[in-house]
DNA sequence: CTGGAATTACGATGTTCCTCGTACAATGAA
DNA sequence: TTCATTGTACGAGGAACATCGTAATTCCAG
């Protein structure tokens, strides 16, 4: 555990933000990162937004901590990938390894909670 | 808690098992059920079985407590069915229900399953 | 009625998860 | 450099989960 300062050559504002690679994601990560009403809503956003989205951008009614959380999740189960634009931290899916990796999955949980948003009336 | 012997008139061999109703089914429970390995592995067993399946047919490398767990959840989560036949308690995925809910998104499980699975060589 | 086979219930344990608040770090603008 | 914005790190609390072993329940067959 680094509690020192970061030396002088330590780039800390360029965290490493680790993603797993394709070949590493699995498919019960996938659907645990994807069986949570939050993370399910920010998945809902980014593919209907077609872009990368900062997290401000999607509104959760949680706290920005957990807000966070759920990010890391999404990103740390292959679901999302997150990259530094100046201040902001943008986030988009996966769309093209998780299309390769298991077609039409992402669709049809999106597609299901199309339906049940519509069901229930909810967003 | 009904700690005292159940009276003359109670069927208790006919325990009630609890299932959610079709439209009390939620993606993200249903999601969440299946984020499981074990659990992904029973419902690739009945999906492929067609029929009905006692959970001594479904080899699972836990205890059969833990077993008992498991398939409790996919139950209590809306996605199979059990009824007993005698002295077993037979399994069935509730297929119409689901894909009235959700159509597609099981099947696009289970194929993402198979092609995870042809990929990394198990079962 | 007694035994055997199948499954559950119960209790325990250790782990993971969701949530928060507070303090800190990094970037861009004034 | 100072400030505002944005997001992280850390620690903690409470709930849920996965797993087990043992005891109890239920049904069918002698």
């Amino acid at each position: 555990m680094p509690t020192e300062t970061p030396s002088a050559g330590t780039v800390t504002g360029a965290r490493a933000l680790e993603h797993p690679r394709r070949e590493d994601i699995r498919l019960a990560e996938v659907l645990h990162a994807l069986a949570d009403p939050m993370r399910l809503r920010v998945v809902r956003r980014l593919a209907a937004a077609h872009t990368e989205l900062n997290c401000a951008d999607i509104e959760l009614p949680v706290s920005r901590s957990t807000c966070t959380h759920h990010f890391r999740v999404l990103r740390e189960n292959g679901v999302i990938q997150q990259i530094y634009r100046g201040t902001a931290k943008m986030n988009a899916l996966r769309t093209e390894d998780l299309e390769a990796l298991f077609p039409g999955l992402i669709d049809g949980v999106l597609r299901a909670a199309e339906l049940q948003a519509d069901r229930l009336g909810e967003d």
